[in-house]
DNA sequence: AAGGGCTGTCATCAT
DNA sequence: CGATGATGACAGCCC
């Protein structure tokens, strides 16, 4: 081939990371709020964007902004669209990725319907949702709309603010009641709790931590409370003998990427405690979903990391290798062809494998062993499976920790107060005394319940479960008494952040009135300031006036009659029938008739000074008088003035 | 050592 | 009638 003719071949270098670079650069450039040109406000949050961003993710977006728009427009999302819906979506569509919950992906499935952000609301909720809120595979219930943004907005107006201590309980509060119960070694036990539906976990999301007022409360629950989040995490594992790989929205998705699915889901637990998701959709199937007892591991998080689907259901070798797990990757990729791959994500996909063959080599598979003590849990993981850098991120901590609520964390667990290490059972004042109590009561008495399925369940469910355990008196009464005491402890919590909250609120309400009353002082000061200016300068008229037309005594009481009693004019009646009208310049000092008006500014003056000292009402201005005089001084305008006098001098020609 | 704050528990009432 | 929630009162612990 010539150079002349190779000249005529065009070359086409397609980078495979240029698109990511370039969403990550704007992301970057949104969180320094560098080229913004956009900002959106969700309820009473204000969000900065680009215009370009927004309108190529949404079609809402893209009819609100056009290159017509100013820069700098800010935009009111319609009501429906919560700050809490609307933030991980305007992360999606600046990192591709959702971030959400159990808890809220409600509300941004309704944010993204109303903005009608694409590629997210078929693709993605349309068969997630159903997956998560029906563990009983009937759709029925399948919400529809969000009606827990009403719930949410109630809960946003009923609590003002919300900490991330409350996200602890409130998870928790969303995962213990979907515990099934587990009892590996007695299978005649069935799982009986399902999966919370929406409007439990409406409910039960009520129930959120009130102690953010409370230090002590933070404070304990800073230090233990991620680690009690994992033990909420794996407590609320699945452990499930009836869950299939149905159930695992994974490998659903696995079948779905061959066809019309190309969006990738991952269970990350993130720092926010979004761990909802984990326990209860991406169960550990050491092999082919067989109904053996699942449990979240190094493997299972790899899978769920590199946005894959199960391995072992596609039938590959665990041993693949990089090749498979770069061709397991990009089977679910199957809208990048392979040329798209980045190194990046080869290197994931290595360290996946590698992970997966280290978890799978322990006896038990994927580094799940069995607990040798009785308490009714009986997995957790072993070192191997610790190490891995997926399994931490999924809070392996936590499931090491999850023995059995507390029976034996105390041996020696960071995550619990060191006091409760001890055996002294006397002393469990503390919040974490007295759960580690409970704990210890529980491992005591041989219960096959966890503390959190005794406090968290419903009614219903936990008379339910009472008869199918086969408990002692003794055992019932424990367990009675476990959750009468929890239920009230809750309840005082409740109760002394409401009156917290009520506290608070009476003080808002005082600091809103103080300076609203402060506001009307210094409007009155102004309006008694007017009336006095207006009526120095009636006054002025009035003298005018008298002393131009040479007024007589009489009539200037002719005139009087049809004057207010409070008009300058009463000054002049007032003053001695010999002085001239002219000559009343003092007009401060003449009190007429009575019910005549005192001259105004003495008046004021005195109101003035009154309302500072003693914050009364401005009497002077709001005291009607008791004559015609116009309730309003400020409206006497040279205009009237002029007419009055008209009808003054009128008057007095009659009278002439 | 005293006192205030926090928390759990109990008793009681209402639902 | 029992379960549950709210709340006042009390006690114990911590700072």
């Amino acid at each position: 081939m010539s150079m002349e003719s190779s000249k005529l071949f065009k070359f086409t270098f397609q980078s495979s990371v240029h698109s990511s670079y370039v969403l990550q650069c704007l992301n970057e450039q949104r969180k320094k709020d560098l080229l913004c040109d956009v900002t959106i406000v969700a309820e009473t949050q204000s969000f900065r964007a680009h215009r370009a961003v927004l309108a190529s993710c949404s079609d809402y977006f893209s009819a609100r902004v056009s290159s017509h728009t100013p820069e700098g427009i800010v935009i009111n999302l319609p009501d429906e669209v919560t700050s809490e819906g609307f933030e991980p979506l305007l992360d999606f569509a600046y990192t591709s990725k959702l971030i959400f919950t159990k808890e809220n992906v409600l509300e941004i499935r309704n944010c993204a319907s109303v903005l009608g952000f694409k590629n997210l609301d078929k693709a993605c909720f349309d068969f997630l949702l159903p997956k998560f809120f029906d563990s009983s595979k009937s759709t029925s219930k399948v919400p529809k709309k969000c009606c827990k943004t009403k719930c949410c907005k109630s809960r946003r107006v009923e609590l003002s603010s919300i900490n991330k201590d409350d996200a602890i309980d409130e998870d928790k509060s969303l995962l213990q009641p979907s515990q099934p119960q587990v009892k590996a070694k007695e299978p005649s036990c069935p799982p009986s709790v399902a999966i919370e539906d929406v409007a439990k976990s409406c409910y039960s999301g009520k129930d959120t931590d009130y102690s953010f007022l409370c230090p002590k409360y933070r404070k304990f629950q800073i230090a233990c409370g991620k680690e009690r989040s994992c033990l909420d995490v794996c407590d609320s594992t699945p452990m499930s003998l009836d869950k299939t790989d149905d159930d695992c929205p994974l490998n659903y998705l696995s079948r779905s990427s061959n066809g019309d699915c190309k969006e990738t889901f991952s269970c990350n637990k993130t720092d926010e405690d979004e761990d909802s998701l984990l326990p209860e959709f991406c169960p550990l199937n050491p092999g082919p979903c067989t109904g053996q007892p699942s449990f979240p591991t190094g493997n299972e998080s790899a899978h769920s990391i590199c946005d894959s689907g199960d391995l072992s259901n596609r039938g590959m070798s665990p041993r693949s290798g990089i090749d498979d797990a770069e061709r397991t990757y990009m089977d679910l990729r199957d809208d990048q062809s392979s040329e798209q791959r980045s190194t990046e994500e080869i290197e994931v996909a290595k360290q996946l494998t590698f992970w997966q063959d280290s978890c799978q080599a322990s006896p038990s598979g994927l580094g799940l062993v069995e607990k040798p003590s009785n308490c009714p849990k009986n997995w957790y993981l072993d070192s191997r499976a610790l190490d891995c850098p997926f399994m931490q991120r999924f809070g392996a901590e936590g499931a090491q920790l999850h023995d059995g609520e507390g029976g034996s964390t105390s041996q020696g667990s960071p995550y619990l107060p060191s006091n409760q290490s001890g055996e002294d059972s006397d002393s469990f004042d503390t919040e974490g005394d007295s759960e580690s109590y409970s704990s210890e009561r529980v491992c005591e008495m041989e219960l096959p319940l966890s503390v959190d399925q005794i406090v968290s369940l419903s009614r219903n469910d936990f008379q339910q479960m009472l008869k199918q355990q086969c408990l002692t008196r003794e055992q019932l009464d424990v367990v009675h008494d476990i959750r009468r005491r929890s239920k009230n402890r809750i309840a005082a919590r409740r109760c002394r952040k409401r009156k917290l909250d009520c506290i608070h609120n009476l003080e808002c309400e005082i600091e809103k009135l103080r300076s609203e009353r402060e506001k009307l002082t210094v409007e009155r000061i102004k309006l008694n300031q007017m009336q006095l200016k207006t009526w120095q300068s009636y006054s002025g008229l009035y003298e005018r006036v008298c002393a131009e037309a040479s007024l007589k005594p009489e009539q200037l009481q002719v005139l009087a009659k049809y004057s207010s009693p409070d008009c300058p004019l009463s000054a002049f009646l007032c003053s001695s029938p010999d002085s001239h009208p002219a000559q009343a310049s003092d007009l401060s000092t003449h009190t007429c008739r009575s019910g005549a008006k005192p001259p105004v500014h003495s008046s004021m003056e005195n109101t003035v000074a009154q309302s500072s000292s003693q914050n009364l009402l401005p009497l002077g201005v709001v005291e009607a008088p008791p004559h015609t005089c116009p309730p309003d001084a400020s409206a006497f305008d040279k205009t009237e003035c002029r007419s009055m006098v008209k009808l003054s001098t009128d008057l007095l020609g009659q009278q002439v």
